[in-house]
DNA sequence: CCAATAAGTTGATCTCGATCAATGCGAACT
DNA sequence: AGTTCGCATTGATCGAGATCAACTTATTGG
């Protein structure tokens, strides 16, 4: 997809891939041969195609995941059928948590998608006996959760235009971050990996209001199609700004 | 306040309180006398007044704390005045991160609020160096990760009515778990520790709507107000049906 | 290459919650 | 007791986004 995947995928693969939940690899210097071994025993990949699903809400939850390439969304859908999507999953977000057995949301693919998984009893030991994988989880853990916040303020304050700015400021961002780049700046270009429903139901709006808005934006010069699928920003600063940020440029601190 | 508080206040405060951070107390079957003597020395108390600020967005965090007693709330402000609360801070909920110098958000008192807290480089050292601590942190961090998902579910697709409905049975719900008993049912009562603008800001509504809601519940039955700040809830099961849950009890899971 | 189907856009209308504005109510102070 | 001030409720109106519906554009498969 992006340049992540590639970049990712190219280090060191025999031994273990970049973007492990621990973020492992061959020269972490934290661990030692055993736990390399250790980590590597437990360890396999699976791929999932567009759609189909990588756990399903209150059903038991067999590994600890890792995506290494493509997206996913993590959702809870109500009974009546209004959907939300509570977090966006991009590669080295990871799926699961230690010690539970069940998961809490549906986790589909929204792009043909890899992961990189831990047998989930294999990966509670780990966790419970290597106490720097157990403060990788903790930082990776404290970072979503400030991510989480961050799009409530989105989700409860934020007007249609608004919401479709932040996310693709978001999304630009963490292609950025993962790409080893700074903060992006000017002109960029962004693919989206998922359709326009599974947008809408990140940005708790309808397909209709995601796609009005979006048109609208192109109207006012903020966003170029290259296709429908993905766009030309000529100014990243501009979109930060209606997605209220301060002019500053970054989050707000 | 609640019970709660009362209950947390006498268990040998001399040693460590029973709602610390990592919740440590005399009994802690993990930690040895060392350990104990490090956190009682770092440790200390300060009470805030209703509407005091305990944390400003993007200023120095001196401390690691967690709530005594009280309530504050975790908010921010976007420049035009628009306000959303990503926390509803009550006992044992933590404030800080380690290895983080300056706070994302604003932290204020909702009302008078009594925190523990730990000199922020002396907390980063315990977290590092003492793995059952790490792991006590990463718990209470996915707990509330899930917490903040959950509540992206309400604040992107819920209406009115359901928000209000799905506050009122979460406060419920925590403080029931607080006091050690479990699911809440039947007819309960619930002390509001804030007012009907902090609600709202939590809610992503207006005041106006929510009190609306509440006007419109106590027509119901839903709801009956002892006074503005208290209500009588004569179904719990009824009210949780609202806040959009399966009829068999507990948070969708 | 053209049907068939899914995904996206655009239009018309309606509704829920926001906004603007006034009124009610209770606690704190004199 | 009455005044004051902040909080809460209620009313009238407006508008952003939802809904219902038609249509266009991609993508897939024969």
């Amino acid at each position: 997809m992006s340049q992540a995947v590639s970049r990712m995928a190219q280090s060191s693969p025999n031994i273990s891939c970049g973007n492990c939940p621990i973020r492992h690899n061959a020269v972490c210097a934290e661990c030692d041969k055993d736990e390399l071994a250790a980590l590597e025993a437990a360890k396999s990949y699976r791929s999932f195609a567009a759609g189909e699903p990588l756990a399903v809400s209150g059903e038991a939850l067999t590994h600890f995941s890792s995506i290494v390439s493509g997206c996913a969304s993590m959702s809870r859908t109500l009974e009546d059928g209004r959907r939300q999507t509570v977090g966006l999953l991009l590669p080295s977000d990871f799926i699961g948590r230690p010690g539970r057995a069940t998961a809490a949301y549906d986790v589909v693919a929204l792009s043909d998608t890899v992961v990189c998984r831990f047998e989930r009893r294999t990966f509670d030991g780990l966790v419970r006996d290597t106490p720097h994988i157990a403060t990788r989880l903790l930082t990776m853990t404290l970072d979503e959760l400030d991510a989480a916040r961050d799009w409530a303020v989105v989700l409860g304050r934020m007007t249609a235009r608004e919401k479709v700015a932040a996310f693709l400021v978001s999304l630009i961002r963490r292609r950025a971050a993962a790409t080893g780049q700074g903060e992006p700046a000017g002109d960029v270009a962004v693919a989206l990996p998922l359709s326009r429903e599974a947008m809408s139901d990140h940005l708790g709006l309808t397909i209709e209001t995601t796609s009005r808005q979006i048109t609208a934006m192109k109207k006012d010069g903020l966003i170029q199609a290259i296709n429908t699928r993905a766009f030309r920003i000529p100014s990243f600063e501009a979109l930060a700004l209606i997605a209220g940020e301060d002019d500053d440029g970054g989050p707000i601190a």
